[in-house]
DNA sequence: GGCTCACATACTACTTGGTATGTTATTTGT
DNA sequence: ACAAATAACATACCAAGTAGTATGTGAGCC
């Protein structure tokens, strides 16, 4: 009973192939999906290719399942403040602080989702690799759809104003999502310092850079 | 006595081996590096390895060209427009606008720079293809160094203001290479097009989302 | 007529995704 | 409680693709 067909869930079933996704997050974040082989992977586990393929039938349902679990991760981090009775603008700036501070603490899992499905579009062979590619896309879509729509609401109750919310919003991800290429956690860090830095992320993206006058 | 001992220069010397960085560049941003072969980039140009080996001595010299005529029209872009008269938040904007318009226009190229060193760092094998590495990533960070350098010209000339102006710039700069994901030309776009898309970028850095009051 | 440039052709050594087959611990049916 | 089935891996292996090389070849130049 508590496994529903939610498109969204990888098949963690309580036991440890967790491991085996970070591992493979870990290593296609540093290497790249291709450069990354099985055996890497299988090496990072301190295990061998058995155990992986015992668990994934390929390489890239490998992937997929490492791009839902970045997704799900997203999800569960944005859904929870995108409602409530606050100005849309004051809600917005809490969804992209919650992404901001998701893509720091599970970075090789979004360093892969940015890496993303792209790279897929012309090599995905099979027409069951077709429709799984075409899934993560939409819910891509769906990720990016969460953030239009409080952006309009922002538009319509006067918080928010942008000529064009699509590529305002375009504009705001990409600068979130590019922590997955510059962010690296000293070793020092804290969860203080990871807060400061998603503060200023999302000042940047409210206030931009003009001085007003 | 044309060539000087720039590190932004590829070596284009007036023949057509900028087809092959072209059809390189094309090849890695659609399969990524790694997933293309050089085949694939010998078949695009109507040819074999032959000519590619001819000119380049390896896959990864090859990589790193385009990666280097890609970040030398990224300056070559933006340059022209950081100095002179006006207050410093007005040239910055310039600045995001030229190299916004210069992803566009270079896509392949700037994809690639994209896509980056970042995965290189860990398979760089010989210590000339490290040297070349680390001077690829000096190019970077000096690219971004121009707009941080007028970045904080307008904090003091007052006409910008932000918390952190490292995190403004990356945020920004973020924002703008996020193109090479979502963006892709319309077959009947015109030059008037991407101006628009630019300037609208441009809007959203410089004036955020948050309504003024 | 030789020499070099600008490629094409043919070939190799190696990597890598995937499979087929063990082997051991754990669960399950009775 | 005990055998049988199955889960959870490890080991050994192969076929395919690919970076790089060695060699050929025709056209232009000196």
């Amino acid at each position: 009973m508590s496994s529903e067909k939610n498109p969204l869930s990888p098949r963690i079933d309580k036991n440890g192939n967790l491991d085996i996704l970070i591992a493979a997050a870990e290593c296609f974040m540093e290497q790249g999906y291709h450069a990354a082989s099985i055996d890497d992977v299988a090496r990072r586990l301190g295990s061998t290719k058995g155990r992986i393929y015992h668990y994934y039938r390929s390489k890239t349902e490998l992937f997929f399942d490492v791009h839902r679990e970045g997704m799900r991760r997203n999800f569960e981090a944005v859904t929870p403040v995108m409602k409530g009775p606050e100005p849309a603008a004051q809600r917005l700036s809490a969804m992209f602080r919650r992404h901001a501070l998701s893509m720091m603490e599970n970075l090789a899992l979004e360093a892969v989702v940015v890496q993303g499905v792209e790279m897929h579009r012309f090599s995905a062979t099979t027409p069951e690799q077709r429709r799984t590619l075409a899934e993560l896309m939409t819910v891509r879509n769906d990720f990016e759809s969460l953030f239009k729509r409080v952006a309009y609401e922002g538009v319509e109750d006067g918080t928010i104003r942008t000529s064009d919310v699509s590529v305002a919003v375009k504009v705001a991800l990409g600068a979130i999502n590019w922590l997955s290429i510059w962010y690296r956690p000293r070793p020092s860090e804290t969860r203080d310092d990871r807060e400061i830095l998603a503060d200023k992320i999302v000042e940047s993206i409210m206030q931009g850079l003009n001085a007003p006058g």
